[in-house]
DNA sequence: GATCTGACTGACATGAGCGTCAGTATGAGC
DNA sequence: GCTCATACTGACGCTCATGTCAGTCAGATC
Protein backbone atom coordinates (compact mmCIF):
# COMPACT_ATOMS: atom_id res chain seq x y z
CA UNK A 1 0.00 0.00 0.00
CA UNK A 2 1.25 3.23 -0.73
CA UNK A 3 0.40 5.78 1.11
CA UNK A 4 -0.36 10.11 0.02
CA UNK A 5 1.74 12.36 1.26
CA UNK A 6 -0.53 12.93 4.57
CA UNK A 7 0.55 14.99 7.52
CA UNK A 8 2.24 13.45 10.27
CA UNK A 9 3.97 15.25 13.25
CA UNK A 10 6.38 12.82 14.53
CA UNK A 11 9.18 14.20 16.73
CA UNK A 12 7.06 15.44 19.54
CA UNK A 13 8.30 14.92 23.11
CA UNK A 14 6.36 11.71 24.52
CA UNK A 15 5.65 12.64 28.05
CA UNK A 16 3.73 15.88 25.68
CA UNK A 17 1.94 13.09 23.67
CA UNK A 18 1.00 10.97 26.30
CA UNK A 19 -0.43 14.37 28.15
CA UNK A 20 -2.74 15.12 25.18
CA UNK A 21 -4.31 11.70 25.21
CA UNK A 22 -4.90 11.48 28.58
CA UNK A 23 -6.65 14.74 28.37
CA UNK A 24 -8.57 13.83 25.26
CA UNK A 25 -9.71 10.86 27.43
CA UNK A 26 -10.86 12.61 30.16
CA UNK A 27 -12.44 14.95 29.20
CA UNK A 28 -14.94 12.33 26.76
CA UNK A 29 -14.78 10.30 29.66
CA UNK A 30 -16.59 13.32 31.82
CA UNK A 31 -18.89 14.52 28.75
CA UNK A 32 -20.12 11.24 27.35
CA UNK A 33 -19.19 8.60 30.59
CA UNK A 34 -16.54 5.65 29.92
CA UNK A 35 -18.94 3.59 27.25
CA UNK A 36 -19.87 5.60 25.08
CA UNK A 37 -16.66 6.73 24.49
CA UNK A 38 -14.70 4.63 21.77
CA UNK A 39 -11.30 4.64 21.05
CA UNK A 40 -11.82 6.34 17.66
CA UNK A 41 -13.41 9.03 19.35
CA UNK A 42 -10.27 9.31 21.57
CA UNK A 43 -7.87 10.00 18.96
CA UNK A 44 -9.74 12.22 17.08
CA UNK A 45 -9.98 14.99 20.07
CA UNK A 46 -6.26 14.39 20.56
CA UNK A 47 -5.37 14.64 16.83
CA UNK A 48 -3.48 11.55 16.67
CA UNK A 49 -3.79 8.40 14.38
CA UNK A 50 -5.69 5.55 16.01
CA UNK A 51 -2.48 3.66 16.13
CA UNK A 52 -0.29 6.13 18.10
CA UNK A 53 -2.70 5.27 21.16
CA UNK A 54 -1.56 1.73 20.93
CA UNK A 55 1.87 3.31 21.62
CA UNK A 56 0.86 5.02 24.24
CA UNK A 57 -1.78 2.69 26.21
CA UNK A 58 -2.25 -0.62 26.86
CA UNK A 59 -5.98 -0.68 25.58
CA UNK A 60 -9.12 1.92 26.79
CA UNK A 61 -9.27 0.01 29.93
CA UNK A 62 -5.78 0.88 30.92
CA UNK A 63 -6.06 4.98 30.25
CA UNK A 64 -8.99 4.75 32.34
CA UNK A 65 -7.43 3.61 35.06
CA UNK A 66 -3.94 5.58 34.50
CA UNK A 67 -6.76 8.18 34.80
CA UNK A 68 -8.22 7.01 37.97
CA UNK A 69 -4.83 6.45 39.38
CA UNK A 70 -3.48 9.37 39.29
CA UNK A 71 -6.41 11.33 41.08
CA UNK A 72 -6.62 8.91 43.61
CA UNK A 73 -3.13 9.24 44.42
CA UNK A 74 -3.55 13.21 44.55
CA UNK A 75 -6.78 12.70 46.43
CA UNK A 76 -4.97 10.38 49.24
CA UNK A 77 -2.27 13.19 49.50
CA UNK A 78 -4.71 15.68 50.70
CA UNK A 79 -6.11 13.47 53.41
CA UNK A 80 -4.08 14.66 56.62
CA UNK A 81 -3.98 12.83 59.94
CA UNK A 82 -5.25 14.34 62.83
CA UNK A 83 -3.45 15.16 66.06
CA UNK A 84 -4.66 16.06 68.87
CA UNK A 85 -1.52 16.79 70.40
CA UNK A 86 -0.99 19.84 68.11
CA UNK A 87 -1.04 22.76 70.18
CA UNK A 88 -0.67 25.34 67.25
CA UNK A 89 -4.42 24.25 66.02
CA UNK A 90 -7.12 22.44 67.61
CA UNK A 91 -8.55 19.80 66.37
CA UNK A 92 -11.96 21.47 65.07
CA UNK A 93 -9.21 23.28 62.84
CA UNK A 94 -7.57 20.41 61.47
CA UNK A 95 -10.61 18.71 60.39
CA UNK A 96 -11.97 22.00 59.23
CA UNK A 97 -8.67 22.12 57.07
CA UNK A 98 -8.69 18.98 56.15
CA UNK A 99 -12.14 19.18 54.21
CA UNK A 100 -11.15 22.22 53.13
CA UNK A 101 -8.18 20.28 51.30
CA UNK A 102 -10.53 17.53 50.10
CA UNK A 103 -13.27 19.59 48.76
CA UNK A 104 -10.28 21.46 47.14
CA UNK A 105 -8.73 18.72 44.79
CA UNK A 106 -12.34 17.91 44.13
CA UNK A 107 -13.15 21.55 42.92
CA UNK A 108 -9.97 21.92 40.79
CA UNK A 109 -10.65 18.49 38.95
CA UNK A 110 -14.09 18.79 37.66
CA UNK A 111 -14.03 16.16 34.85
CA UNK A 112 -12.09 13.42 37.44
CA UNK A 113 -15.19 14.10 39.71
CA UNK A 114 -17.27 13.13 37.31
CA UNK A 115 -15.92 10.43 36.37
CA UNK A 116 -14.89 9.10 39.58
CA UNK A 117 -18.54 8.85 40.90
CA UNK A 118 -20.29 7.99 37.77
CA UNK A 119 -18.02 5.84 35.57
CA UNK A 120 -15.12 4.52 37.89
CA UNK A 121 -17.73 1.74 39.01
CA UNK A 122 -19.01 -1.01 36.54
CA UNK A 123 -16.38 -1.00 34.20
CA UNK A 124 -15.29 -4.28 34.87
CA UNK A 125 -15.00 -6.91 37.82
CA UNK A 126 -11.21 -6.51 38.83
CA UNK A 127 -11.14 -3.24 38.17
CA UNK A 128 -14.22 -2.82 40.43
CA UNK A 129 -12.32 -4.85 42.98
CA UNK A 130 -9.58 -1.99 42.81
CA UNK A 131 -11.92 0.50 43.22
CA UNK A 132 -13.74 -0.79 46.30
CA UNK A 133 -9.84 -1.15 48.03
CA UNK A 134 -9.24 2.52 47.26
CA UNK A 135 -12.11 2.89 48.76
CA UNK A 136 -11.76 0.74 52.07
CA UNK A 137 -8.95 1.93 52.57
CA UNK A 138 -10.30 5.56 53.28
CA UNK A 139 -12.91 4.14 55.09
CA UNK A 140 -10.59 2.42 57.26
CA UNK A 141 -8.53 5.35 57.47
CA UNK A 142 -11.76 7.54 58.95
CA UNK A 143 -12.51 4.79 60.91
CA UNK A 144 -9.29 4.66 63.32
CA UNK A 145 -9.97 8.24 63.15
CA UNK A 146 -13.23 8.11 64.37
CA UNK A 147 -12.05 5.30 67.07
CA UNK A 148 -9.39 7.25 68.44
CA UNK A 149 -11.94 10.53 68.49
CA UNK A 150 -13.94 8.52 70.74
CA UNK A 151 -11.17 7.54 72.82
CA UNK A 152 -10.34 10.89 73.39
CA UNK A 153 -13.82 11.67 73.84
CA UNK A 154 -14.06 14.37 70.62
CA UNK A 155 -16.73 11.86 69.03
CA UNK A 156 -20.14 10.72 70.09
CA UNK A 157 -20.36 7.31 70.70
CA UNK A 158 -21.96 5.26 67.71
CA UNK A 159 -19.96 2.39 65.32
CA UNK A 160 -17.15 4.19 63.90
CA UNK A 161 -17.66 2.06 60.89
CA UNK A 162 -21.22 3.58 60.35
CA UNK A 163 -20.47 6.79 61.12
CA UNK A 164 -17.32 6.77 58.44
CA UNK A 165 -19.92 5.65 55.88
CA UNK A 166 -22.44 8.19 56.45
CA UNK A 167 -19.51 10.76 56.12
CA UNK A 168 -18.30 9.57 52.94
CA UNK A 169 -21.49 9.83 51.87
CA UNK A 170 -22.52 13.07 52.38
CA UNK A 171 -19.20 13.75 51.19
CA UNK A 172 -19.24 12.43 48.09
CA UNK A 173 -22.91 13.85 46.92
CA UNK A 174 -21.96 17.32 48.47
CA UNK A 175 -19.31 17.00 46.03
CA UNK A 176 -20.92 15.67 42.97
CA UNK A 177 -23.14 17.82 43.23
CA UNK A 178 -20.82 20.78 43.64
CA UNK A 179 -19.37 19.47 40.06
CA UNK A 180 -22.43 18.56 38.28
CA UNK A 181 -24.11 22.04 39.25
CA UNK A 182 -20.91 23.68 38.51
CA UNK A 183 -19.95 25.75 41.46
CA UNK A 184 -17.10 27.54 41.98
CA UNK A 185 -14.10 27.42 43.73
CA UNK A 186 -15.04 30.17 45.85
CA UNK A 187 -17.81 27.94 47.35
CA UNK A 188 -15.19 25.43 48.35
CA UNK A 189 -15.46 27.70 51.63
CA UNK A 190 -18.90 27.35 52.29
CA UNK A 191 -19.30 23.60 51.57
CA UNK A 192 -16.57 23.46 53.99
CA UNK A 193 -18.92 25.11 56.83
CA UNK A 194 -21.48 23.22 56.07
CA UNK A 195 -20.15 20.03 56.00
CA UNK A 196 -18.37 20.94 59.43
CA UNK A 197 -21.17 22.02 60.91
CA UNK A 198 -23.58 19.25 59.69
CA UNK A 199 -20.63 16.48 61.38
CA UNK A 200 -20.58 18.36 64.76
CA UNK A 201 -24.17 18.90 64.79
CA UNK A 202 -26.31 17.20 62.58
CA UNK A 203 -29.36 19.67 62.09
CA UNK A 204 -32.56 18.11 63.49
CA UNK A 205 -33.85 19.62 66.40
CA UNK A 206 -36.46 17.74 67.21
CA UNK A 207 -36.62 18.52 71.23
CA UNK A 208 -36.88 14.87 72.70
CA UNK A 209 -34.30 13.58 70.38
CA UNK A 210 -33.94 9.66 70.35
CA UNK A 211 -36.08 8.75 72.98
CA UNK A 212 -34.86 5.17 73.36
CA UNK A 213 -31.31 6.17 71.77
CA UNK A 214 -28.83 3.53 73.34
CA UNK A 215 -26.06 6.37 72.70
CA UNK A 216 -25.58 8.61 75.24
CA UNK A 217 -25.26 12.31 74.11
CA UNK A 218 -22.48 14.30 76.13
CA UNK A 219 -23.10 18.22 75.72
CA UNK A 220 -20.19 20.21 74.52
CA UNK A 221 -18.82 19.68 78.34
CA UNK B 1 -33.67 -24.85 7.27
CA UNK B 2 -36.21 -27.76 8.58
CA UNK B 3 -35.77 -27.97 12.19
CA UNK B 4 -35.26 -30.39 14.63
CA UNK B 5 -37.99 -31.51 17.16
CA UNK B 6 -36.26 -29.47 19.85
CA UNK B 7 -37.84 -28.88 23.07
CA UNK B 8 -40.74 -25.51 22.49
CA UNK B 9 -42.63 -24.01 25.71
CA UNK B 10 -45.30 -22.27 24.61
CA UNK B 11 -48.35 -21.40 26.43
CA UNK B 12 -46.92 -19.94 29.43
CA UNK B 13 -48.73 -16.82 30.50
CA UNK B 14 -47.13 -13.95 28.92
CA UNK B 15 -47.09 -12.64 32.53
CA UNK B 16 -45.09 -14.70 34.05
CA UNK B 17 -42.66 -14.97 30.95
CA UNK B 18 -41.68 -11.71 31.31
CA UNK B 19 -41.04 -11.77 35.03
CA UNK B 20 -38.66 -14.52 34.16
CA UNK B 21 -36.85 -12.59 31.70
CA UNK B 22 -36.70 -9.53 34.28
CA UNK B 23 -35.83 -11.82 37.12
CA UNK B 24 -33.26 -13.49 35.14
CA UNK B 25 -32.01 -9.84 33.79
CA UNK B 26 -31.98 -8.13 37.35
CA UNK B 27 -29.74 -11.14 38.62
CA UNK B 28 -26.92 -10.96 35.88
CA UNK B 29 -27.24 -6.51 36.66
CA UNK B 30 -26.46 -7.29 39.67
CA UNK B 31 -23.88 -10.26 39.86
CA UNK B 32 -21.54 -8.86 36.65
CA UNK B 33 -22.63 -5.64 35.99
CA UNK B 34 -25.14 -3.99 33.06
CA UNK B 35 -22.24 -3.54 30.66
CA UNK B 36 -20.70 -7.32 31.34
CA UNK B 37 -24.10 -8.94 30.57
CA UNK B 38 -25.24 -9.75 26.96
CA UNK B 39 -28.35 -10.52 26.17
CA UNK B 40 -28.07 -14.31 25.29
CA UNK B 41 -26.33 -14.35 29.03
CA UNK B 42 -30.19 -13.25 29.92
CA UNK B 43 -32.15 -15.55 27.83
CA UNK B 44 -29.39 -18.37 28.70
CA UNK B 45 -30.68 -17.21 32.75
CA UNK B 46 -34.23 -16.70 32.14
CA UNK B 47 -34.16 -20.31 30.13
CA UNK B 48 -35.87 -19.06 26.65
CA UNK B 49 -34.71 -18.23 23.49
CA UNK B 50 -33.01 -15.43 22.02
CA UNK B 51 -35.74 -13.89 20.04
CA UNK B 52 -37.99 -14.49 23.08
CA UNK B 53 -36.40 -11.73 24.65
CA UNK B 54 -37.39 -9.25 21.82
CA UNK B 55 -40.87 -10.29 22.16
CA UNK B 56 -41.38 -8.69 25.47
CA UNK B 57 -38.69 -6.02 25.45
CA UNK B 58 -36.99 -3.38 22.96
CA UNK B 59 -33.22 -4.51 23.73
CA UNK B 60 -31.46 -4.39 26.84
CA UNK B 61 -31.44 -0.58 27.52
CA UNK B 62 -35.86 -0.98 27.91
CA UNK B 63 -35.53 -4.01 30.37
CA UNK B 64 -32.91 -2.18 32.48
CA UNK B 65 -35.46 0.93 32.22
CA UNK B 66 -37.83 -0.92 33.54
CA UNK B 67 -36.55 -2.40 36.52
CA UNK B 68 -35.44 0.82 37.31
CA UNK B 69 -38.62 2.32 37.09
CA UNK B 70 -40.40 -0.50 38.83
CA UNK B 71 -37.79 0.14 41.37
CA UNK B 72 -38.15 4.10 41.65
CA UNK B 73 -41.86 3.56 42.28
CA UNK B 74 -41.28 1.24 45.52
CA UNK B 75 -39.22 3.96 46.40
CA UNK B 76 -41.21 6.92 46.04
CA UNK B 77 -44.21 5.36 47.69
CA UNK B 78 -42.06 4.67 50.75
CA UNK B 79 -41.45 7.99 51.08
CA UNK B 80 -43.92 9.93 53.40
CA UNK B 81 -44.60 13.66 53.99
CA UNK B 82 -43.72 14.82 57.53
CA UNK B 83 -46.95 16.60 59.15
CA UNK B 84 -45.97 18.62 62.36
CA UNK B 85 -49.76 18.82 63.17
CA UNK B 86 -50.21 15.08 63.40
CA UNK B 87 -50.79 14.78 67.35
CA UNK B 88 -50.24 11.06 67.75
CA UNK B 89 -46.70 11.00 66.35
CA UNK B 90 -44.22 13.62 67.00
CA UNK B 91 -42.26 14.83 64.42
CA UNK B 92 -39.02 12.69 65.79
CA UNK B 93 -41.24 9.71 65.40
CA UNK B 94 -42.56 10.36 61.93
CA UNK B 95 -39.21 10.85 60.78
CA UNK B 96 -37.61 7.84 62.29
CA UNK B 97 -40.21 5.49 60.60
CA UNK B 98 -39.82 7.39 57.33
CA UNK B 99 -36.45 6.12 57.34
CA UNK B 100 -37.07 3.03 58.66
CA UNK B 101 -38.97 2.48 55.77
CA UNK B 102 -36.66 3.35 53.18
CA UNK B 103 -34.10 1.46 54.21
CA UNK B 104 -36.45 -1.27 54.55
CA UNK B 105 -37.04 -1.30 50.78
CA UNK B 106 -33.90 -1.15 49.74
CA UNK B 107 -32.85 -4.06 51.92
CA UNK B 108 -35.44 -6.20 50.57
CA UNK B 109 -34.25 -5.52 47.07
CA UNK B 110 -30.78 -5.72 47.29
CA UNK B 111 -30.15 -6.86 44.00
CA UNK B 112 -31.99 -3.68 42.68
CA UNK B 113 -30.15 -1.36 45.03
CA UNK B 114 -26.96 -2.60 43.82
CA UNK B 115 -27.95 -1.92 40.48
CA UNK B 116 -29.00 1.34 40.91
CA UNK B 117 -25.93 2.50 42.77
CA UNK B 118 -23.68 0.98 40.50
CA UNK B 119 -24.91 0.69 36.77
CA UNK B 120 -28.08 3.36 37.09
CA UNK B 121 -25.30 6.07 36.10
CA UNK B 122 -23.32 6.00 32.95
CA UNK B 123 -25.87 3.91 30.54
CA UNK B 124 -26.39 6.36 28.14
CA UNK B 125 -27.11 9.95 28.48
CA UNK B 126 -31.07 9.93 27.92
CA UNK B 127 -31.21 7.79 30.65
CA UNK B 128 -28.57 9.52 32.91
CA UNK B 129 -31.12 12.32 32.78
CA UNK B 130 -33.91 11.02 33.36
CA UNK B 131 -32.41 9.44 36.65
CA UNK B 132 -30.83 13.24 37.30
CA UNK B 133 -35.17 14.03 37.32
CA UNK B 134 -36.13 11.13 39.98
CA UNK B 135 -32.71 12.17 42.32
CA UNK B 136 -34.06 16.12 42.07
CA UNK B 137 -37.54 14.92 43.08
CA UNK B 138 -36.39 13.48 46.03
CA UNK B 139 -33.78 16.08 46.91
CA UNK B 140 -36.74 18.65 46.22
CA UNK B 141 -39.04 17.37 48.16
CA UNK B 142 -36.01 16.79 51.16
CA UNK B 143 -35.91 20.24 50.61
CA UNK B 144 -38.94 21.35 51.11
CA UNK B 145 -39.38 19.57 53.85
CA UNK B 146 -36.15 21.31 55.40
CA UNK B 147 -37.23 24.59 54.52
CA UNK B 148 -40.58 24.02 56.70
CA UNK B 149 -38.92 22.23 58.98
CA UNK B 150 -36.69 25.49 59.70
CA UNK B 151 -39.73 27.87 59.92
CA UNK B 152 -40.93 25.64 62.47
CA UNK B 153 -37.56 25.70 64.58
CA UNK B 154 -36.48 21.91 63.94
CA UNK B 155 -34.44 22.07 61.53
CA UNK B 156 -30.49 23.93 62.13
CA UNK B 157 -30.24 27.37 59.84
CA UNK B 158 -27.82 26.01 56.97
CA UNK B 159 -28.18 26.07 53.09
CA UNK B 160 -31.40 23.34 53.15
CA UNK B 161 -30.66 22.05 49.36
CA UNK B 162 -27.23 21.21 51.20
CA UNK B 163 -28.86 19.56 53.78
CA UNK B 164 -30.47 17.52 51.58
CA UNK B 165 -27.82 16.59 49.89
CA UNK B 166 -25.79 16.09 52.63
CA UNK B 167 -28.83 13.85 54.12
CA UNK B 168 -29.17 11.72 50.70
CA UNK B 169 -25.38 11.35 50.41
CA UNK B 170 -24.89 9.54 53.51
CA UNK B 171 -28.15 7.71 53.48
CA UNK B 172 -27.01 6.33 49.85
CA UNK B 173 -23.66 4.90 51.41
CA UNK B 174 -25.55 3.43 54.14
CA UNK B 175 -27.55 1.68 52.55
CA UNK B 176 -24.79 0.64 49.32
CA UNK B 177 -22.69 -0.63 52.36
CA UNK B 178 -25.33 -2.43 53.86
CA UNK B 179 -26.25 -4.50 50.80
CA UNK B 180 -22.68 -5.01 49.78
CA UNK B 181 -21.45 -6.41 53.12
CA UNK B 182 -24.68 -8.43 53.44
CA UNK B 183 -26.50 -7.16 56.26
CA UNK B 184 -29.42 -8.74 57.72
CA UNK B 185 -32.77 -7.30 57.48
CA UNK B 186 -32.56 -7.06 61.29
CA UNK B 187 -30.03 -4.44 61.09
CA UNK B 188 -32.46 -2.33 59.86
CA UNK B 189 -33.50 -0.88 62.83
CA UNK B 190 -30.01 -0.23 64.03
CA UNK B 191 -29.30 1.54 60.91
CA UNK B 192 -32.43 3.80 61.19
CA UNK B 193 -31.22 4.81 64.73
CA UNK B 194 -27.53 5.46 63.75
CA UNK B 195 -28.80 7.45 60.78
CA UNK B 196 -31.09 9.46 63.05
CA UNK B 197 -28.85 10.52 65.86
CA UNK B 198 -26.35 11.36 63.35
CA UNK B 199 -28.84 13.79 61.47
CA UNK B 200 -29.79 15.10 64.92
CA UNK B 201 -26.59 15.65 66.53
CA UNK B 202 -23.60 14.87 64.14
CA UNK B 203 -20.61 13.57 66.19
CA UNK B 204 -18.18 15.54 66.20
CA UNK B 205 -17.46 17.12 70.18
CA UNK B 206 -14.47 19.35 69.36
CA UNK B 207 -15.73 22.00 71.88
CA UNK B 208 -15.83 25.43 70.90
CA UNK B 209 -17.62 24.38 67.51
CA UNK B 210 -17.72 26.67 64.05
CA UNK B 211 -15.53 29.39 66.20
CA UNK B 212 -16.33 32.36 63.19
CA UNK B 213 -19.49 29.97 62.26
CA UNK B 214 -21.58 31.90 60.61
CA UNK B 215 -24.45 29.82 61.57
CA UNK B 216 -26.52 30.71 64.51
CA UNK B 217 -26.08 27.31 66.46
CA UNK B 218 -29.29 26.89 68.78
CA UNK B 219 -29.66 24.26 71.27
CA UNK B 220 -32.26 21.95 71.66
CA UNK B 221 -35.64 24.03 71.83
C1' DG C 1 -58.62 -34.10 11.65
C1' DA C 2 -58.05 -29.72 9.38
C1' DT C 3 -57.09 -25.11 10.15
C1' DC C 4 -55.89 -21.25 12.65
C1' DT C 5 -53.48 -18.54 16.06
C1' DG C 6 -50.04 -17.03 18.94
C1' DA C 7 -45.96 -18.27 21.61
C1' DC C 8 -41.56 -19.53 20.86
C1' DT C 9 -37.09 -20.75 18.51
C1' DG C 10 -32.27 -20.21 16.84
C1' DA C 11 -29.36 -19.66 12.61
C1' DC C 12 -27.97 -15.82 10.29
C1' DA C 13 -26.69 -11.20 8.45
C1' DT C 14 -25.00 -6.99 10.12
C1' DG C 15 -21.99 -3.67 11.92
C1' DA C 16 -19.49 -1.32 15.59
C1' DG C 17 -15.40 -1.17 17.71
C1' DC C 18 -11.03 -3.24 18.35
C1' DG C 19 -5.98 -4.23 17.83
C1' DT C 20 -2.41 -4.87 14.32
C1' DC C 21 1.12 -3.96 11.28
C1' DA C 22 3.21 -2.74 6.93
C1' DG C 23 4.41 1.46 5.57
C1' DT C 24 5.73 6.73 5.77
C1' DA C 25 7.80 11.10 7.45
C1' DT C 26 11.42 13.26 10.05
C1' DG C 27 15.67 14.25 12.04
C1' DA C 28 20.29 12.51 13.74
C1' DG C 29 24.57 10.32 12.88
C1' DC C 30 28.11 9.15 9.81
C1' DG D 1 23.33 11.72 0.63
C1' DC D 2 22.77 7.39 2.76
C1' DT D 3 21.29 4.84 6.71
C1' DC D 4 19.23 4.24 10.93
C1' DA D 5 16.05 5.08 14.71
C1' DT D 6 11.94 6.92 16.15
C1' DA D 7 7.33 8.65 16.07
C1' DC D 8 3.49 8.19 13.78
C1' DT D 9 -0.28 6.63 10.44
C1' DG D 10 -4.68 4.42 8.93
C1' DA D 11 -6.58 0.57 6.18
C1' DC D 12 -7.53 -4.08 7.22
C1' DG D 13 -9.21 -8.24 9.30
C1' DC D 14 -11.49 -10.03 13.12
C1' DT D 15 -14.51 -10.71 16.96
C1' DC D 16 -18.69 -10.71 19.03
C1' DA D 17 -23.17 -8.82 20.49
C1' DT D 18 -27.18 -7.47 18.21
C1' DG D 19 -31.79 -7.71 16.10
C1' DT D 20 -34.42 -10.31 12.63
C1' DC D 21 -37.36 -13.54 10.63
C1' DA D 22 -38.63 -17.81 8.46
C1' DG D 23 -40.02 -21.64 10.52
C1' DT D 24 -41.87 -24.97 14.40
C1' DC D 25 -44.99 -26.33 17.86
C1' DA D 26 -49.20 -26.76 20.91
C1' DG D 27 -53.60 -25.93 21.97
C1' DA D 28 -58.18 -23.92 20.59
C1' DT D 29 -61.98 -23.83 17.27
C1' DC D 30 -64.97 -25.77 14.17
Amino acid sequence: MAARPSKKKPVANKAERQHDILTAARDLFAKRGYHQTTIDDIVAEAGVARGTFYLYFEDKRAIFVDLIDRFNARISMAILRISPDDSAHTVAEQVRANIRAIIGVFLSERAMTKILFTDAVGVDPAFDRKLATFTDEVVGLLTESLKEGQGLGIVADGEPRVLAYLTIGALKELLYQAVTLGLSEESAEVLTQQLYSFLSEGYLRTGAGGARSPARRHRHR
